[in-house]
DNA sequence: TATGAATGAGGTTTCATTCAT
DNA sequence: CATGAATGAAACCTCATTCAT
């Protein structure tokens, strides 16, 4: 007779029974290999049983801890949407500082690793599902969308106040001011036969045209 | 405002034997059907039978004209990314005309009916299945995003030389023109909840900011 | 707008209207390229639209000429089962020769080129699909297999009479006498890794375990 | 008889969660209505629904168990054409036994029930099916034929050298012996509106001619 | 007669979800 | 809590057959 369950005889890795701190780490585990998979293929490129899978979980497993697919897919990117972003729309322009110069010290960490860290994986997965997905636009807007718009809309007043600007074009349009890391973010996405655009380069070159350059040395000190 | 539902107007498309001009009927039946269908809820989100149904054939008829979905797909996104585009980069500043000026008078009419028409729906859907159908991507890029990154770029330097710019980032970023329109057709494609951003307006306002408010009437004539 | 009837503006090649010698042209078409599909990939492995494209007509015209793809199927093989059989059991020893020797001079024409000519191919045909077409393995039993069993009794009968045979064997089982074509033509067809087995040197050595070896040169003398 | 009804005879076989017996219950019942189906019908001529119905199971469930159709089809004879062979080829002529006598002895528990176990059937699914799965033909013939071939060879030498032959030919041909059962099989199989033929009767037939008769009885007290 | 686009029943396969163990 | 075999509703695609031209 075929044996096909020589692999159940051993007493399995994981043992069963009820346990806060297992619960905790099953379920993190669960977030991190859904994680993975859904910003590499999208909602529907992404099957249960690859997720408990990668989880190193069995399939009915999941859904105890996670009511469907789509409870998992959101509840996956609540957890990623707000964190990397934190602190970011706080920060507010040290005593003479330009905006634009702050804005260029601010941008700097975030858009230097924007692929490394999820974040622009992160972005294009809220971009492509978010239609089907309401809540997760909707959650996206109001963790970082919302406070960068607000943020943006004050340093943009702030700047034409202190006539850095020729508009108050970012004052009633605040997202302007992340043009260059959407349009970079999907251009690395979509064209991977075209030449990367680097986030940071292109943002400090619509600093550029809209602030105009940089002070040359010699006024900071004079 | 383009039109895919003519047979939908027209008798029933059924009926057999050969016939060049129902088959013409037929098929554009079917790229109407499915371009709505498409536009609407993305790939995975379309039925065949859908499709079938929508275009009033047999879903058998479907493969008569397209190997299989994915074929349908593409060729349905093929036909509608090239053509409402057609002229918009071949345009070149009047005589006298500034860069700014241009820019705006050629803006007005794309920018106008992005929804209403289907471009801001074209965009939105190559964005969001452009990782999975590389070939769309390479398409949008071939027919939209090449040839207008290269007009941008030379408006850029254009702008440079004649002093209308006060740096060089348009030339090296020319992607930066489209910021306005893809950030305007992304907000109101995600943020359905909230007040939707004027795509026109939104790059007037980048104009103003990145070339200077426009001359005053007095200037012109004087 | 995409033009794809552009094939059809040139006149067809194969012009209409009823024509007697033109419909048994086509009718030959059709047998011909309908057995050279049903002998190599067996009933399901063909396809009506094959046949047509083989044949060089259109779908439709198959249904002119058969009733449905089991009526092509089988009024193909009726077409070839008979054929190159013909004469083949009608033979009768020469005066003074042994029916060992008559059996060894009629098999060789026909076992030498069983691959060559169809007659290997339309038998595993007839044994492949025989028992999901009664018509068939009814119509290869009358015309060949019925014949030649009654054939090879007489000639069985004959033998043992003469002091040729051991037993009244072929006489009861005339069909033992099939036995290494039919080995060799399965063989031949299912195994074909293995070297191949000639069915001509099979026949002959079954003739020598069966009938004793020829005799030697010098008797025929004597 | 092959027995691969028993999980008709029990409880149905549903129900869920893990448990080895009940898997292996399942595959079985997979196993055995696939058996049935396929024997008698082919591999065309079998649902996997069908299967699944008479399995008592879901149609998903059989793809837990084989990957498509293929692997079904050639899990199930894999399974069976071995089995009912086994010891067949390790005879060994008892000392002083004819090599006739031998076989006379050894084929007749195999040939007698050829139908009712499934060996006939098996036999001509093979023949039928093998083209189209060499993998079948394969195996068939690593497991039955060859080493079929390999006994029938080493006992054709035997019994020239004892003088029991007057050719080389079972030698050289080993298949021959196989000839009768071939025959018989495909016949019964092909040609229900005749006579049925018995396989040991035409092979007790076919050793008289081959070996000559058996000895008198007188010659066993002699 | 000939055409070939259209039909639609039917087949295979997938995969989110359930639930007995 | 965890398991994973089982489920079954889809979804895609094929292809013999029809019939208006």
């Amino acid at each position: 007779m075929v044996s096909y369950d020589a692999s159940k005889n051993d007493r399995p890795v994981s043992s069963r029974g009820p346990s806060p701190a297992r619960t905790a780490r099953t379920r993190e585990a669960i977030l991190g290999a859904a994680l993975d998979l859904f910003l590499d293929a999208g909602f529907d490129g992404v099957r249960m049983a690859d997720v408990a899978a990668r989880a190193g979980i069995a399939k009915g497993t999941l859904y105890l801890h996670f009511a469907d697919k789509a409870a998992l897919f959101e509840g996956v990117l609540r957890g990623v949407i707000a964190g990397p972003l934190a602190g970011l729309t706080e920060g507010v322009p040290a005593p003479g500082e330009r905006v634009r110069d702050f804005l260029a010290r601010m941008a700097g960490p975030v858009l230097r690793d924007m692929e490394g860290s999820r974040r622009a994986a992160v972005l294009r997965l809220v971009i492509a599902e978010g239609g089907r997905f309401p809540v997760l636009a909707e959650t996206y807007h109001r963790l970082v969308v919302g406070p960068g718009a607000a943020a943006f809309r004050r340093l943009g007043r702030l700047a034409l106040e202190r006539g850095e600007l020729r508009g108050d074009g970012l004052e009633r349009f605040p997202q302007l001011l992340a043009g260059p890391v959407v349009l970079a973010t999907l251009w690395n996405g979509l064209f991977t036969a075209e030449p990367r655009i680097d986030p940071e380069a292109m943002f400090l070159a619509w600093l550029d045209l809209v602030f105009g350059p940089p002070l040359p040395p010699e006024d900071r000190t004079g």
